[in-house]
Order: structure tokens, then C-alpha cells, then sequence
DNA sequence: GATGAATGAGACTTCATTCAT
DNA sequence: AATGAATGAAGTCTCATTCAT
């Protein structure tokens, strides 16, 4: 984390603006130049001085606000002994993030495109380790270290079960984002279910 | 499924012409009409008789390929007895769709936008039951039918069960998306795992 | 007149499709042919063999309309006896011309561009005369017959007196059209000035 | 007039190439964006940051030409005692113009549809007090000075006399108009009759 | 003779990017 | 370093006209 990048402060700026936008309803694929320096509140081609691109601002905005999210999670849940205690942590935050600027969705969306913009946010490994984390390695800590090396999983098991854990989380993700206007109790209810299926995938990878 | 939409062939040459650029890796908000209709053998303006606009081709190409998808995997579903080889049934013409014009996972990612085409799709609801069939009825139909009312399920427990189905359905979906170049051994072990663990999932819910 | 030339039933059919148009307030520049064969019943491909192109329909049909207004114009004013209830009734033929397709005043904005209808237009001296009767000669008959002969007035004065009472006459259309919504008795008080006014522009040039 | 709104070098030089356009003999409804920036030697999109459409900049351009041409009849008039010699020369810049870009003829005629164009002009009364004076003060102060306040003519009366007034100016317009190749003698001829006409009509007026 | 499906030239407009200041 | 005016390529959509049926 030591080797982690320091942005300046237009970059800033230019990612805040973008997450702004999102928050305000924006598509990924129609946000302009205009719009997300008028937003940063800075000139058109003063952003051009810091990013090649308009795909680098947007993929950069994205990757910097997933790390944000990230970074404070980790730290959240220090606060949270049990594992199911961490799991509904994680789904409450999904939960605002999905109110807000979706980010995490929208970066998995524009990943798996072929687009520009898709390509940028590919070949962004380098960006990813410029983090200091990788994304799943938060996520290993977060979840995995209680068990990740106490039982013995095979690899296979043990990317099944990542990927088991994540389609859960995303799942209840595209949930929510196609029923925003959820009654507090279906979601408080809905959320303890994802929270225990989640947990039942534990158990029975490690049985 | 007799009052089921006769389209004509320049409206199928539309829909196959999108189709194929999906197969060739174009991005869903980068299609052009001209790259459409060029590959579908027809003049820019004809596209435009048959198609109020550009998201109107693309979108109803979605879904007649959806339409096509579920339909074809309906019969042949038929053809298998348990829950376990249809499910697996699923999972591979999950691979193949993914492999092909992963039409599919582009509805869901569109319809998430508030772009012009998600709204168009959201507004197709006239369109789904023009099918005869809404999606979720032939999921419904295909996996529901053995247990649907043979045990009571709470409502939410049923919207839950659908939606831990579909989250690792989409998670198979998503890692091959991911993984285009997965070695056989490797795709049919977390097909596998994949099958047992949504069979799991409903072991569970009908304890 | 014997001359005349007659219009096939399509032809006609176009010509009061044109006008049907401009009375519910299509805007001359934006009619298109579609609309035009549409309304007339009749096939995009038919109105190509009767006409050459769409604006010689929409020129042909203006000077159809004027050449009925003129005609019936005409007969009607061989009921009136004084030259004050002639242009009277010029004056109220001229409302209701305005109220409903306005067509005149389609005209003279039209043959005053160098467009291709305006062009069209003002080539279309051989149908003024196939007509039998050139609209300047009618408006001769209508409104000079009673002094043209009698009074010796020079071909400059004879010319100007035309173009005075062209010019009043446009100035109440134009003045129409400017205030569609005016009041039955402002609308009389002023029919009542102008028609004053032409009379004594008549008398002045007499003396 | 101290609150005149200044144009940019950008805008007047729409202006001054839509005026070129129109002088090149271009009708008002054909002219192309494409034209009309290529005549002003800058690129396509400049133009979109000084107007918000075509529309805008046609209707812009008129009245700018509107505005430069009352203005300085205005200065112009203030060397010429008599009304005779006020209305001679309004007539003497009445040829010019129709001799040049024949604008206030392509005003009047816009501002009578129902086009885009027609409704943009007819909106823009805003400008029209921007202007510092709006087209019938001016003309109001050019002619109507005299006897405006000295004799007593009913609302009606005042109303016609200008609508007499402005019918024969056009008239003598749009004579000009089409008979763009007319003999000096004829056209000093029928200019004085019509100069003399109108001062008839203001002296009956004040009978 | 009648038709209307098909066409493609061409119109308007947007917007990522550059570059002189 | 910062700017934003200028640009033109590229995109969507319209519509007069043709031609096979």
C-alpha cells in the first residue's frame, strides 16, 4: 500500500465529478468531456493534461471510487466479529452504493464490453496493483481469511466458491436496482435471506 | 402461442444482422445503423420502415433472440428428466449463448441503463406477452414445474429461490464471459459445481 | 376557355389533397409526397405519372385553386353593381380565402423564391394560358371593365392603378393572416376602410 | 440603443454569409448549415456554439440585417425635410435591398408560416426590444413624427393608415421584385407614382 | 395503369480532441 | 499550467424518386 498512487488534485476532481454524475442518473456511455469538467469544475483541455482520454477518466473514476469502497469496507468490518455479521455488512453497503452512483455495477457492466471504454478498464491491471490491492484481495481479506487457509481447499473449490459468493452479492444487487423503490421490510427481508444463503455456501464448501 | 408476432424478413435480417455484429464484439451502445444495415443487405432508409429507431432494431433484435433462446431451450428440456441434467442443459447453452452473441447477458446489462434502449426494453412489456411467453414463465415453466406448488414456499422464499437460481446462473455466465479461453477439463468441473450447487439451492429451499 | 385543358380524376384528387393540407396548415416547404398521395388516396408511384416531380403538384394545384377561386369570383360578381360592392366582395372572398387554405398568399411567397418550386412557378407561363384566362386578366375583368376603356389613362398610370389596388388588397390578406383571431366588428370596420380605400385610389386616378 | 447587444466576429460572420447566400439568390428554407458556414469560413460545429440551430441563425441574421437597415434609413433620414422627400427616399432603399439580399421581403415572408423557422421569428420579440427600438417604432419615428400627435385619428384610422402605408411599400416591393431588369426611366416613373400615392393617403388621412 | 417497398443522398447536430493564447 | 474556442468526423434520420410486380 506503500507504493499506492497519489492522485492530484484536477484528477480528483475529474473522479469526483464523474461519481457526481453517475449519483445524478448519467449513462456511462453518454457522459461528455463537457460535462464531467464542467461538473470538476475545471477547463476542457486543463483534464487532457492528465488523462489520454476520455475512457481513462471514466475507467480511473471508476477503479478510484471501487477502491474508496473498498478501503472503508475493510475498515467497517474490523468492527464485525461473526462472518455473518461481515456478509450483511457487505449487503447494507451494497445497498447504498446501489442508491448512489452504482459504481460497482457500472464497472462491471463496462468491463465486459468490447467498447474503448471496456479495453481501458481491461487493461487496467496495471492501475489495479497500482492500488496496492487487487480487488479480490480486498475481497480474500475481507471474507476469506477466516478459513481461506484453515481448511483445505482445492483450487477449483476455491474459485467456485468466490464465484459462488459473488453471483450472490451481485444478485441481490441487480435485485435491488430493478425494485429502488423496495419497502424497507422486503428489504431488511430479502437481505437476511441473501445473508444466510451466503453463509449456507460457507458451510457447505467447508463441510 | 398462436397470436405469436409474424415478423418479415427485413425485420429477420435486421435482427440477424445485429446479432451477428454482437458475435463479431461490437458494443451495444457503439452499433451504427449503418453497420446494421450494411450487414443486412438493406438500404439505410429500409431499416427505417420497419423500425421507428435505431434502439427499436437493436432492442427487438434482443428479445427475438431471447424469444428463440428460451424457446429452443424449452424443448429441449423436454427431453431431460431431473432437475440435475436440466439444469446442466442450462449451464451448457449457457456456454454456447456466451460463446456465440451473449445476447442475453447485453438485455440485462441494457435494460439496467436509463439510456434511451433500457427504456425502450423497459417499456417492451406489450412485446414480452406478444411472445406468448414471458421470460420468467418459461424459466418458470422449465424449472418451477416440479416443485412450484408441491411445496409451500413462502412468496419471498419463492422470489428468493428464482433469484439465487438466476445469481449463479449469471455468475456461470459472467466467469466464462471472463474467461473466454477456459480449458474443456476446467469449464465442465465448474459446470459442475455450478449444476450442484443451484440443485443445492433448492434442496434447501424446500427443506 | 375552350382551350382549357382538362385534369384526370387522379390529377384532381392531388390538387384538393394539396389544398386539404395547406387549409389544416402544412407549411409549404415541408409538405411531402407522402403526405400529398396519402390524403389523395392514391399510390407514391401513381402521382409520378401524372406529374414530374412534387412541385409541380403542389404548383399545379395552387394554380388550380386560384384559377377556381378566380373563376368563381367572377361569377359571383356579375351579382354585384357598383364598383364599391365589387371589391367588397373581393375583400370578403379574400377572408375566407385566408381562413381556409390561404392559398393565394401561398402563391406570391412561393413564386418569389428562386427555389425549385418557385422556379416551377414562375415557368409556368404556357399553363397560366393554357388556363384560358391569365389571373391579371381575369382581376381586368372583374375590376376594370367598367373604366379600363373609358378613361384614357397612360400604360404607366393604367399599371400603377393595377398594382395599388393589388397592393391594398395584399395588405388586408396580409393583415389577416397576421391577426387570425380578430373581432367580427374591427374586422368589418377595417374591410369597410380598405375597401374605401381602393375606391378612392380608382376615383384619384380617373380624375 | 445603449443596451444594443454586441455579436461576437462569429456570429456576424453567419450573418453576413447568410446575407450573401440570400444575395446569391438562395431561398430561405434550403439554406444548409453546410452553406451557410462554408460561405463564413469557419467549421460546421463553431457555428453550434453561437446558435442553438439553423433556425436561429437565419432568424438571427435577418433581423440583424433588419435592424443595420432601419438604423441607418433612420440616420439617413434625418437630412430630408419634407415627407415627400422621407417617403422618396424609404422607396430609394427600398430598391437597393430588393436589388441585394431582399431580406425585410424574406422577413415578412418567414414570419407568415408555421415552420420552424416562421415560430422562431415570430418569438423573438425579445429581440426586437433588444434592438433598442422595435420595427414599427422606427418606422413609426420615420414617418409618423410629422402628424402622429397633431391631428386626431381614431385607433382604427391610425391602424390603416399604416397598413395603407407599409401595403404600397410592399407593393412597390414586390413589383421590383419581379421585375428585376426595369428601365431607370420606368422605375423613376413608377417610384414617384408611388411616392405620390402614399402621400395621398396620408393627406387624406388627415382630412 | 397502379403500386409501395426499397433506396441512398444529404440534412442537422453532437462531441472528443487540439492548440493558440 | 490552464484554458476553451474551434473543429470536422461521424451519427441518426428523412424523403423524393425509382422500379419490379
Amino acid at each position: 500500500m506503500s507504493n499506492r498512487k497519489e492522485f492530484s488534485p484536477k484528477e480528483i476532481a475529474i473522479f469526483q465529478a464523474v461519481l457526481e454524475l453517475f449519483r445524478e442518473g448519467a449513462d456511462i456511455s453518454h457522459l461528455t468531456v463537457a460535462e464531467i469538467t464542467g461538473k470538476a469544475g475545471i477547463g476542457k483541455g486543463t483534464a487532457y493534461e492528465y488523462f489520454s482520454d476520455k475512457d481513462e477518466m471514466i475507467a480511473k473514476a471508476i477503479f478510484y471510487h471501487a477502491e474508496q469502497f473498498c478501503l472503508s469496507l475493510y475498515e467497517q468490518m474490523l468492527g464485525e466479529k461473526s462472518v455473518y455479521d461481515r456478509i450483511l455488512l457487505v449487503l447494507k453497503r451494497i445497498e447504498t452504493e446501489i442508491a448512489e452512483a452504482n459504481c460497482t455495477f457500472r464497472l462491471i457492466q463496462a468491463s465486459c464490453n468490447k467498447t474503448g471504454l471496456g479495453q481501458k478498464i481491461q487493461g487496467m491491471e496495471e492501475l489495479k496493483s497500482v492500488y496496492g490491492l487487487k480487488p479480490d484481495e480486498i475481497f480474500d481479506r475481507i471474507i476469506g481469511s477466516d478459513f481461506g487457509t484453515a481448511v483445505s481447499l482445492s483450487e477449483y473449490e476455491q474459485e467456485y466458491l468466490m464465484l459462488a459468493i459473488i453471483s450472490k452479492l451481485c444478485g441481490y444487487g441487480i435485485y435491488l436496482q430493478k425494485n429502488m423503490d423496495l419497502q424497507p421490510a422486503k428489504k431488511e427481508a430479502m437481505r437476511e435471506m441473501f445473508c444466510a444463503g451466503i453463509c449456507r455456501e460457507i458451510e457447505d464448501a467447508l463441510v
